[in-house]
DNA sequence: TGCGATTTGAGAATCATTCTCAATTACGAT
DNA sequence: ATCGTAATTGAGAATGATTCTCAAATCGCA
């Protein structure tokens, strides 16, 4: 039999189960200070790091995604919930997409790429703002 | 006849002359300070904030997008030569998406919503990454 | 229960990006 | 060609998000 080298095994936490059930719970994507706020609501404190560590796992294990909608921070949610977002240009509100148009796309990938996800942000100007420029 | 407020217009400068000539001859989506690199080889120096600044204005007016591979900063290239990437979760590599799938999608989108463009990047692992791992 | 590897917390450090402000420059009008 | 004025620039400071450091606390298998 073949011996593994030692694999870093991810453990748990109450800290990861709590930033795991503020992701869970959230209304949307969240940003890291977001979830580290909430949590402070808690009798026990989490630190920020800590906070910072716990999506990097859950990221990396495929839990969680990440979106960039534009604003300088990263925000988080449940993987199993994907979902994309349209996100206006001028007021930099942003909502959730109904209809996600990348899984249907496999064409034009290179041979051997295993896809796992994706992000996707569709920009443009929203009613209210249209409305307010014209 | 209504008179308009006077609106700033953006102005020409050797300066943002030099960064979209560097974004118009890189090979692929460039992040500012790889710009800002590139501009220093010239005999006339520019700052980064200026570089900044150009990349800004070329964003809002639509000449150049923006994209985000994961690492943590942001890249620019020719919206008139517009693509998506393909990012490998292991070792970060990125390339060109052949194919689009986005224009296509239409549906979903609250009404009153006028698209102006998109972001999108396609997660998983490289066939070289693939191989190394087994 | 005991031990070793992983995780945590707090704050320092890093890194990209934005801001400040005086000096310079573009460009429509004269 | 020259003016006047508002936009732009440069350098460095400031900001803000994220990552790193390291000793102490924990997790989970033996």
């Amino acid at each position: 039999m073949t011996t593994r080298p030692p694999v870093a095994r991810s453990r748990t936490t109450w800290q990861r189960r709590a930033v795991l059930r503020a992701i869970e719970t959230a209304p949307c994507h969240l940003a890291a200070d977001e979830i580290h706020r909430r949590l402070q609501r808690g009798r026990r404190r989490i630190g920020l790091a800590t906070v910072y560590r716990a999506l990097e796992a859950f990221v990396r294990e495929g839990v969680v995604e990440s979106v960039h909608i534009g604003d300088g921070r990263v925000r988080y949610g449940l993987a199993a919930r994907h979902h994309d977002h349209l996100v206006c240009l001028t007021c930099g509100a942003w909502e959730p997409l109904e209809e996600c148009p990348v899984p249907a796309a496999s064409g034009g990938l290179p041979s051997g790429f295993a896809v796992t996800g994706h992000r996707l942000e569709v920009f443009g100007y929203c009613a209210r703002c249209r409305e307010a420029d014209r």
